[in-house]
DNA sequence: CGAGGTCTTGAAGACGATCAACAAACGTGG
DNA sequence: CCACGTTTGTTGATCGTCTTCAAGACCTCG
C-alpha cells in the first residue's frame, strides 16, 4: 500500500525519491484502532504525530455542559494532528470515529525534515495551512450558510478530499458518520441534522442512505450550497 | 520601533540575533493604507505576504448575496497571510479596518528563510498553527456558545493577543470595531450583536465605550464565556 | 449645525433546540 | 438463522434564539 499522504502531497507539488523515501522512513510505528477510541486527549504534551493510514478520525472539544464540537473531520492521507509539531501541547482532542490504521512520527523526526528537507518542510507546512483553510471555510459555513448548505457543504468537500486520495467517485463515498456525530461537527442539534438531511433528499441533491453518500445533483448542490474548491488548494504547483 | 512580529515570536521560543536580523530583512517594502482599504483581493495570485506593524485588519469572504463572512482579526505582529507563501492564491480577501502600516515580505525571501534557517521556519509555521488553533476556537463558539458568551470569548482572545505586543494592559483596550463589522465576524445580525454587547453589560462582565473595551470582571467572563487560553499558545518553548 | 453613520430598542416571524414517541437497522447470543 | 435489545434515524409539537424590518437616539466630523 502506498502512503495516502505521499498520495495527497503529489497531487500538490513532486516530490523526489529521496523525500518520498523520508516520508516513508519518518513513521515509527503503525497502529490498528477500534472505532470510538481516543488517539490524543486534550490538553496532553505531545512528542510524536499522527498520520491516518486508513479509517476516519475526528478533532473535537468537550465543553463544560458535555457537549461536543467537531472541529475536523480526517481521512487517510491527514496528518491530524500535525500542528503539534510546533505547538507542543494538544488544544483539543482527537479519536477514531471508525477502526483505524494510523501512523506514529515521532516530532524528532520531523524537526530533521525542517533541518534537511527545506522543500519537504514546505509541502508540510502546506497541509496544515490546508487544514486552516477548512477551518475557515468552516466558519463561513456556520456564519452564513442554512442549515442544508451546511451539510451540502461538507459533503461536496469529503467528496473532492476523498477523491484526492483515490477513495470517492461517480459522485458517491462511504460516510461511516452518524447524524449525532455530524450534528456535532454542524452545531446543529440531531435533529435539525435529521431535517437538513431531508432537504437535501427534497431538493434532489444528494442522499443519504446507510453508510453511503450519494450526490444526486453536483452542480445543483455546488450551487445550493455555494462550494468553491479553491480553498483545498487541490492545484499543481511548485511550492 | 521594534518589529512587533519579533515581539510575538519571542514571546514562544529565543530568536538568535541573526534570526532577528533575517526577519528584518525580509521586509521589502512598509506601506500605509487607509481605513477599508484592501489589502489583497479573494482568489489573487500572490508573491508577498503582508505582516502587520500597526492598525486591525480583518480576512474575510463575501457570499453571493453580498453578505460578508470575517474569519480573523489581525493586529500588531501578525502575518495576515504567510499561508499564501505556500498556498500561492488567496482563499480569501484582507482589508484594513483601521489605518494600518504594513510590511510586504516577498515570498522569496521566505523560501530562503526555509532553506537556510529551519529554527526560524518552525516558528514562522508555529504562527500559521495558531492562527488555525484561533479559527478552531471560533468554530467551537459558533457551534456551541452562547450569544453573548462568543462575544465574550472574544474580548478574552483579543485582550490577551493585545496585550501580548504590549497593546492592552488593566483589563482594557482599544477596540476599533463597529458593532456591524463585530456582528459580521459573529455571524449575528447587528441587532442581536447590540443584544449580546447588553446582556454582558448587565452581567457586569464587560463594557463597551466608543472604541474602548473594558473587562470589568475577567474571572467572571472567563468563566461565562468558557475561555481557557491555551489554544493561543503564549507559552515559552523551544521550538 | 446639519447629515451620515452608528447604536439602540420594539415587534413580528423564521430558524433551530428540546422533548417525546416511534420506526428502522444493527449486532449479539441462543 | 431468528429473537431481542440497543443504537440510530425519523417525525411531530412546543419553546427559545436570532433575523428582519422599522424607527428613533446618539455621535462625530465636515
Amino acid at each position: 500500500m502506498t502512503n495516502p499522504l505521499i498520495q495527497k502531497l503529489e497531487r500538490r507539488d513532486v516530490l523526489s525519491d529521496e523525500e518520498r523515501k523520508v516520508l516513508d522512513q519518518s513513521i515509527a510505528q503503525v497502529k490498528e484502532l477500534g472505532a470510538d477510541e481516543d488517539i490524543v486527549a486534550d490538553g496532553q504534551r505531545i512528542t510524536f504525530s499522527t498520520l491516518v493510514l486508513s479509517g476516519w478520525t475526528v478533532r473535537y472539544k468537550i465543553m463544560g455542559d458535555g457537549r461536543r464540537q467537531i472541529t475536523a473531520f480526517h481521512i487517510a492521507g491527514d496528518f491530524v494532528d500535525l500542528h503539534s509539531f510546533t505547538l507542543k501541547r494538544m488544544d483539543h482532542g482527537v479519536a477514531a470515529l471508525t477502526p483505524c490504521k494510523i501512523a506514529i512520527v515521532p516530532h524528532e523526526n520531523l524537526r530533521q525534515i525542517t533541518e534537511r528537507f527545506p522543500h519537504l518542510t514546505r509541502l508540510l507546512w502546506l497541509s496544515t495551512v490546508i487544514d486552516a483553510a477548512v477551518h475557515r471555510e468552516w466558519i463561513i459555513g456556520m456564519g452564513q450558510r442554512s442549515a442544508h448548505g451546511r451539510v451540502g457543504h461538507l459533503f461536496c468537500e469529503l467528496y473532492l478530499r476523498l477523491q484526492a486520495v483515490g477513495l470517492a467517485a461517480d459522485h458517491r463515498f462511504t460516510f461511516p458518520i452518524t447524524q449525532e456525530e455530524l450534528a456535532d461537527a454542524l452545531g446543529f442539534s440531531t435533529v435539525h441534522t435529521n431535517r437538513a438531511l431531508r432537504k437535501l433528499r427534497q431538493l434532489d441533491l444528494a442522499t443519504v442512505k446507510g453508510q453511503q453518500v450519494t450526490i444526486d445533483n453536483w452542480e445543483g448542490l455546488v450551487r445550493e450550497a455555494e462550494f468553491d474548491p479553491a480553498y483545498l488548494h487541490l492545484e499543481y504547483e511548485p511550492r
